[in-house]
DNA sequence: TTACGTGCAAATTTTTTGCATGCAC
DNA sequence: GTGCATGCAAAAAATTTGCACGTAA
């Protein structure tokens, strides 16, 4: 996918770009650029942070990453693919964080897209509530 | 639930302030700052952007409004009880939103919930792809 | 050789914050 | 009167971009 956007796009392949694309694939699933460049660094202490946002632009612009912001203010980055068959339930107390995969809802994504003319790309479906374990911490007491 | 929060945490009422949720309001579902600002400035020019913000992030944190963002770089906020009945597809291309309704998705959710064990309080599901007119546009030339 | 890619630093863009003054309570 | 709220402008953050030099093709 990758190699065949860059092929079409007459894009270079550079020791930059390889090494940027295979940490990114062995990361944290939400990857930042800072923390990316961080590792990246650790194999190469030369490469720019300029490098690293651009390549990242890249496979997200040729569909292998997305980009995804969790309202702490910085662009997270996620494998495509990854994303493509789990979604989660965040608990909005301890933050934790469960993947569930239902084909049910995937189906119907694909029916809704399909129904606004919409070619789809990924999607991203976050449910959040209190987990289990919270609820039994709360006992009968109510947050607000 | 905006008055219960503001009178538990002493906070006070001002006419900025009144304005200012009034006109997010009644304002389109996803305004960025900037946007609100100028449409508060139609009625009060002197309001600022620093009030604004604060005063969004005030409604964020009551549980009045959802912040957001859309991948266009910018923050936006919509009000809590409309986010709760509909859903996203964003066109990757122009950053189009479209809003859709799927009852179907919703009944899903909440037994996806229940499956976890989950007591589900809100949820984000958001599909990217690329829009009808973004499709056309490619259309015969080379999409790039 | 040609023109894309890189690194650096500067420029932009967006979000936050400090402070003097105003005003709700 | 007290202390939160406001507006302005400055500061921080984060993202983009310009440019001279390097290098894949």
């Amino acid at each position: 996918m990758l190699r065949a956007y860059m092929d079409r796009k007459g894009l270079r392949s550079t020791d930059q770009r390889k090494l940027i694309v295979e940490t990114f694939f062995c990361a944290d699933n939400h990857v930042s650029i800072e923390e990316l460049l961080a590792q990246v660094r650790e194999s190469d202490r030369r490469v720019g942070y300029a490098t690293v946002y651009r390549t990242l632009k890249l496979l997200a612009e040729c569909g292998v990453a997305n980009e995804r912001s969790f309202g702490d203010g910085l662009t997270r980055y996620e494998l495509a693919d990854e994303a493509a068959h789990h979604d989660h339930l965040i608990c909005v107390e301890c933050a934790d964080i469960v993947e569930f995969e239902e084909p049910a809802v995937e189906e119907l994504q694909e029916r809704v897209a399909r129904r606004y003319g919409f070619e789809l790309r990924s999607h991203k479906h976050e449910l959040y509530g209190v987990c289990p374990r919270c609820q039994a911490k709360r006992g009968g007491a109510n947050g607000n």
